[in-house]
DNA sequence: ACCACTTTTTCACAAATGTGAAAAAATTTT
DNA sequence: AAAATTTTTTCACATTTGTGAAAAAGTGGT
C-alpha cells in the first residue's frame, strides 16, 4: 500500500473503494454486542438499529437510535482497546458499507486527511446524541414524546413502541397514555 | 511564526507557553454567554463551573458540570461559526488557562499534531457527558442523585443543591426526600 | 378466512414526584 | 453577636407515572 496520498486524489478514492465491503442484517441480528468487538468500522445506508444495555435491575434499556448514513464504530473513542458494553441491534433490515478494520486502519496511514475527517465526523455525532438525549432529563413523558417525534422524525412508524418508550425512559404504558392524550 | 514544528518539541512547548493566559472568574460570572461567543478556549485549572439554558417553559436547566482539568471552547464542534444556545457560568471561584482563539488557531496550524491531540480530547469528553448523563432517563429520583454521587464526587459540597435537581432533572424539594432517606 | 402470536391500548389502583407555603438551618452582612 | 439574606428541609395535598392484568388491535403464516 501507498504511503500518504491525497483524500481526494484519484488514487485514494480508488483506494478506499477497493477496500469498502457491502453487508447486510436481518432484523434481530447485530453489528456488534457486548463485550465482544466488532469486525468492521463503517456506515449504514438502509434500516434502523438501536443501542442498547442491560440495567442494574436487569432492564434493556435503549440508548438511543441509528439510521441511514451514519458511522458505526465499536471504537469510536480515542482509545481503542475498549470492548463495548451495549449491543448494536438491527430493528429493521440494514444494509452497510464497511471496512475491515485491519483495512480500516492502513486507509487511515495511507490517506492522511481522512484520521481528521473522520474525527470531526465522530464529534458531531456525539454532539447530536448529547443534544437530543440531554434535554429528555427535564422533561414530562408528553414532552419526551413530542421530541423523540422531531429527533427522529421518521423512524416512529418503523420500529416498536416499546423501544421507544424505552429510549425516551417511560412505561410502554404510560407511551400509550401520552399519545391517546396528543390525539 | 514557523511551519509545523513537532509537538514534543522543546520549540513547541515554548510556543504553547508563550501564548498562554491565566484568567479568573469569580463565582457567578461567564466563560460564555447564549448569543455571544467567548473571545478565549482553554482549561480550567481550579473550580467549577456549570452549563444551563432556558426551557421553551422558561426554567432554567443545568446540563452539566465543569470542573478542574477540563478543556473548555464554544466551537468544540468541527463548525466553528456556530454561537453557543447555553450558558457557561463559574459557581465558585475558578481559574483558567486560556488562548486567545487567533493564537489558538495559529498554534493549530504550526503543530501539526496538535490539532489531532485537541479532537481526541474533545472526543473523549463528549462521550464521558453522553456516558453520564444518558443512563439518568431511565432511573428513578434516588438512582439519579446517586449517580451523580458518583459521577461528580468532589463537587456536591461546593456548589448549591439547587444546581443538582436541576442537573437530575428534578424539584429541589424532591432532591431533599431523596436525600433525606439515604441517611 | 382462520389461527397463533406479537404489539398496543385500556383500566383500576399503587407509588412516586410536583406544588406552594412555611419552618428550619446555614451563610453573609452589619 | 444580631440581623438580614439565602439555602435547605418539611409538610399536606395534587398530579403524574408505574403496575399488573386483561382486552383490543395488528401481523404473519397456512
Amino acid at each position: 500500500m501507498q504511503k500518504c496520498v491525497p483524500l481526494f486524489g484519484a488514487t485514494s478514492i480508488d483506494l478506499i473503494i477497493s477496500k469498502s465491503i457491502n453487508i447486510e442484517l436481518k432484523k434481530g441480528e447485530f453489528f456488534w454486542e457486548a463485550g465482544k468487538t466488532s469486525k468492521y468500522v463503517g456506515f449504514i445506508t438502509d434500516g434502523i438499529l438501536r443501542v442498547y444495555y442491560y440495567s442494574e435491575k436487569g432492564e434493556e434499556v435503549t440508548n438511543y437510535f441509528v439510521d441511514e448514513n451514519h458511522w458505526l464504530s465499536d471504537w469510536d473513542n480515542p482509545d481503542k482497546s475498549v470492548t463495548p458494553i451495549a449491543n448494536l441491534q438491527a430493528i429493521t433490515h440494514c444494509s452497510f458499507i464497511v471496512f475491515l478494520k485491519k483495512d480500516w486502519n492502513e486507509l487511515l496511514q495511507a490517506i492522511f486527511e481522512l484520521n481528521d475527517i473522520i474525527q470531526k465526523i465522530i464529534i458531531k455525532h456525539k454532539s447530536k446524541k448529547l443534544e437530543r438525549r440531554s434535554p429528555l432529563i427535564s422533561e414530562d413523558t408528553t414532552e419526551r414524546y413530542l421530541s423523540f417525534l422531531e429527533q427522529y422524525p421518521n423512524i416512529v412508524n418503523r420500529i416498536p413502541l416499546s423501544y421507544v418508550a424505552s429510549y425516551l425512559g417511560m412505561k410502554q404504558q404510560s407511551l400509550s397514555r401520552v399519545r391517546k392524550n396528543i390525539r
